[in-house]
RNA sequence: CGCGGGAUGGAGCAGUCUGGAAGCUCGUCGGGCUCAUAACCCGAAGGUCGCAGGUUCAAAUCCUGCUCCCGCAACCA
């Protein structure tokens, strides 16, 4: 039988600047649920990377005194390493301006010219000449330039246009009759009534006023604007128009494009037009996520309130800040950032609940059993409700995380840990080691706690993936990553022997946090 | 009448589709416990569910009107 395969894609992240908490956002989700489906037991492709042409990276490395190729690598390169500090574990990490990408974008613009969907026409535009830039009416400070505050002009660009007015039709009715090709789905009705049903206008493909693009064949004056160039690389990076199409053929169509809802429009209009004119599937799913805010307000650069998430992983460490990106946030809806809720949720959720009763769990069998539990075990009282809670964490972990719901996964496996914890205090475990005739329930307590470590510890690793060894370490249980062993309960061998380790997560003192 | 989202105890949210005892997290107050990371467990206080009408035996939920906030309108994730 041949492995089910799921194809994930971020949106490419544009190389004028570094990458901040937003950006950390979106591909921490993209990265949980890969590693997600994984888990699961699927063929994953997970795709991200720059994008690396235009006017702005071509100014940026102008600013910069260096060319734009140096531009886009020293992004790149930290992009990489940033990657690397928050633990994602991509399978492409897609650059535009490499070889086989203009190759294949040149490839598509011929075969939209020669078949009549790219034509020749002029693109009119309000532009300032003292800084060579377009901007659009809504862009425009009292009629004038944002950036130089100088009047602009109305001027006539040779252009060329791809036939999008063509697609509107097919497009509306690809949205109609597949709800869930636009989540959350109230953005699927601001694509329709904003977009569509008002009517779509042919799009300007190519430029010739700045050079930092893929020249077209049939006219090396013009450049590959960023529709066609940036958008054609889900496909183009899994060898579509390239020399070797397999992995195209094997991964396509994407599963789901997870990008911010800023840009859901391109994904669901533009980019799905570009596809029905080249005749090939399109994408199962976009998904647009909301906006993490800083401090209660949209991240800007003219704010200049953007956050390293880098500085924060430092401080916090990686798999605190990913549980909070991915808890704190309902996936779809705007969320806050401010490190007094970053710290609240470490302190509560993962120290006192989670760190806690890995801490209490661990410390007892070593206290009570020298570190090693006996096999003889006896129940309480109280085993079934926390069997149901664990039943009930594997089953919500599966249903939520499929869903992209992981602030709702999150809190079916938090459940469970709470139940965890009051089933100590039921339980009482510090008076039945007073009694000999109790040392048997006393035991098969203990293993019921380790026990639920251990589903926690299989259920948050899409989330949290250097968290669940630490757990393996102190139980002393092999590392093992089979998803479907969360759901059945009783797995952990009778005789655990534990290793006590520091805390997972110690409590943040806020007196004596850095600002 | 551009489009969309939102308004629920101190804070942040769920519940609204499919009307039927107002719920969660954090915070506050009181109590318990002591295995643990001054953690954990229990209890309590606190809400006219934005406003005004309407439908109904019954409305946070359905209908009508209004107020305020946020976002989008060719690319800031």
């Amino acid at each position: 039988m041949a492995q089910k395969t799921f194809y994930i894609t971020t949106a490419l992240y544009y190389s004028n600047s570094s990458l901040h908490i937003g950006h950390a956002y979106e591909v921490v989700a993209a990265d949980a649920m890969a590693r997600y489906k994984r888990l699961r037991g699927y063929d994953v492709k997970f795709l991200t990377g720059m994008d690396e042409h235009g006017q702005k990276i071509e100014q940026a490395a102008a600013a910069a005194g260096i060319t734009p190729q140096q531009q886009v690598d020293g992004v790149a390169s930290a992009t990489k390493a940033l990657f690397g500090t928050l633990n994602i574990d991509y399978d492409i990490f897609w650059c535009t301006t490499c070889l086989p990408h203009s190759t294949a974008v040149k490839k598509i613009f011929n075969q939209l010219y020669e078949q009549g969907d790219i034509y020749k026409g002029a693109y009119k535009g309000l532009y300032c000449t003292p800084c060579e830039t377009f901007y659009t009416k809504s862009q425009l400070e009292e009629g004038n330039c944002p950036v130089c505050k100088r009047k602009v002009e109305e001027v006539d660009e040779e252009a060329y246009f791809f036939r999008l007015s063509k697609y509107q039709d097919r497009l509306i009715e690809h949205i109609e009759k597949n709800p869930t090709f636009i989540m959350p789905a109230s953005r699927a009705q601001e694509m329709l009534n904003n977009f569509l049903r008002p009517g779509l206008t042919d799009l300007c493909v190519s430029r010739t006023s700045f050079k930092w693009g893929i020249p077209l064949d049939f006219d090396p004056n013009h450049v590959s604007y960023v529709w066609v160039d940036a958008l054609s690389n889900y496909a183009v990076a899994l060898g579509f128009m390239g020399d070797d199409d397999s992995e195209y053929k094997k991964y396509w169509p994407a599963d789901v494009h997870i990008v911010g809802k800023d840009i859901v429009r391109f994904h669901t209009i533009i980019w799905p037009a570009l596809l029905m004119a080249l005749d090939q599937p399109l994408p199962k799913q976009v998904f647009g996520h909301g906006w993490l805010h800083v401090d209660g307000v949209k991240i800007g650069k003219s704010l200049g309130n953007s956050i390293d998430p880098a500085e924060l992983v430092e401080q916090f460490g990686i798999d605190a800040i990913r549980y909070f990106l991915l808890k704190e946030v309902a996936f779809g809806q705007d969320g806050n950032y401010t490190p007094e809720i970053l710290i609240s949720r470490i302190n509560s959720d993962l120290a006192n609940d989670l760190g806690n009763m890995l801490s209490r769990t661990v410390g007892m069998i070593d206290k009570y059993f020298g570190g090693k539990l006996p096999a003889n075990h006896a129940p309480t009282d109280f085993d079934e409700e926390l069997k149901t809670a664990a039943a009930e964490a594997a089953s919500g972990a599966n249903h939520h995380f499929d869903r992209m719901e992981f602030d709702q996964a999150l809190g079916k496996i938090w459940a469970m840990i709470g139940r965890a914890n009051k089933y100590i205090d039921q339980v009482e475990p510090w008076k039945l080691t007073k009694e000999a005739d109790k040392q048997d329930i006393l035991a098969g307590s203990l293993w019921m706690l380790a026990e639920c470590l251990r589903i926690a510890a299989i259920l948050i690793e899409p989330v949290m993936p250097d968290t669940p060894a630490k757990i393996y370490q102190q139980l002393n249980i092999a590392t093992h990553t089979d998803w479907d062993d969360a759901a059945t309960f009783g797995l952990l061998p009778k005789e655990v022997q534990i290793t006590k380790g520091d805390a997972m997560f110690p409590r943040i003192d806020t007196k004596n946090l850095r600002t």
